[in-house]
DNA sequence: CAAATTATCAAGCGATCTATTGAATAGCAA
DNA sequence: TTGCTATTCAATAGATCGCTTGATAATTTG
């Protein structure tokens, strides 16, 4: 049999990728990243990081396999490597909701009162009726990156000049970038406050992209 | 809209789960908890640590909801939280074996040379029609605390001395703690010496306790 | 080519983490 | 009560991590 330390190299490097998620500045960007590719200096702006800084942590996750990059001109786009990767980022942040109050509390506290929320399945059903309007409140350049079909793309900002858009008589679905995202929660509360029928969807556009494709792929199976 | 304090929080608690999967030590421990619940004493005879090192250890997996303890007379035993712990646990591994390529080299070190596997539909296949033996060669403290059903408990040490008990017409599969556990690629390989037709299942115990129960969930919904 | 932009590298300081040691505590048994 | 065992606590030194600053490298643009 091999020595102990063949076993203990195993757990050191799977320890990388433990340590990879071992810092909140990291999960932020591996937040952004869940939403669409960016570039060292977009992250640094978006996450409030000074450039270089951002740049280490960046490295950090690329030694972990997390995040994959590539040049464009002067600057450096990074992705998320792969959907093994999405997955494990969405499994570790599930556990910790279920399992460390704390981030309950935080997360009530951050998201304001609790609005009323769809599911995945009902939200399918009552699209094909014709029955809803689904509206994806992030960014537009998000939106651009990848989205839910047959969403419209109305950013946060622009939602009281934009409600011309969405028809009086059908309900609203709101939808961002996850379930620790304010804005769908803030745009079904104006949109209630517009006297418009409005819920948002429990799930953001990660979410609802990776449970699509494990559904594409068991049907192929 | 909240702070982006708050925001900021859930990151933070979320990084506490990180940090728990941050350090080689913790992860063997995590490792040893797959497999049956075990004393700090226990724990750190096996592993190899000072007992308050083990102690301190411990209670960082507790401080992240990963793992229970419950108090037995004089000693605290200690375990895997629940499914969705484990769940994460095997995640985290794969996804690093997956993608870092120092892993997999370490692994192949670590196991010697590959021998002939089994997979789970196979073996449940061949075990219905009584074509195989399956022999779990962990400890048997750790075959006590849960095995596949219809297994015969070998221990690696012993493995030698009860041949007899094993039918020399049928194949005989061993498995052991995971696929990162030497004990069934030597049992095998020891088998094979002794004349005998014999394969090694992919995967350990954890993972097919996990595999049984999402499955008997999904009946059930 | 030089200037401008973007990203990475290198060094350093303070904060955090890890393992060790020895003391303190909880339960059990005589 | 007094021992005895298993565990945890507290203090410590050394290693590692995280962020900052300033220099360096890679590309594009004038």
């Amino acid at each position: 049999m091999a020595s102990a330390k063949s076993k203990d190299a195993l757990f050191e490097a799977i320890a990388v990728m433990g340590k990879a998620f071992a810092s909140p500045r990291r999960l932020e960007l591996l937040d952004l990243l869940a939403q669409a590719p960016r570039t060292v200096d977009e992250l640094a702006r978006v996450s409030g990081q000074s450039t270089a800084n951002t740049s280490q942590h960046l490295q950090a996750l690329h030694g972990a396999g997390l995040v994959t990059r590539a040049r464009e001109g002067t600057s450096v786009r990074y992705s998320l490597a792969n959907e093994q990767a999405l997955s494990l980022w969405l499994a570790l942040r599930d556990v910790s909701v279920n399992q460390l109050a704390e981030v309950e509390r935080a997360a009530r506290d951050y998201l304001g009162e609790e609005v009323d929320a769809i599911g995945r399945e009902e939200l399918i059903a009552r699209m094909r009726k014709g029955d809803v309007v689904l509206v994806d409140v992030r960014p537009s350049d998000e939106f651009d990156a990848g989205h839910i079909k047959g969403a419209k793309s109305i950013p946060l900002q622009e939602l009281e000049d934009r409600l011309a858009e969405l028809p009086a008589d059908r309900e609203v679905v709101a939808y961002c970038r996850g379930p620790f995202c304010a804005y769908a929660h803030e745009a079904v509360r104006r949109l209630q406050a517009a006297g418009r029928e409005a819920r948002r969807l429990e799930e953001g556009w990660p979410e609802w992209r990776l449970a699509g494709r494990a559904k594409k792929r068991s049907r192929a199976a």
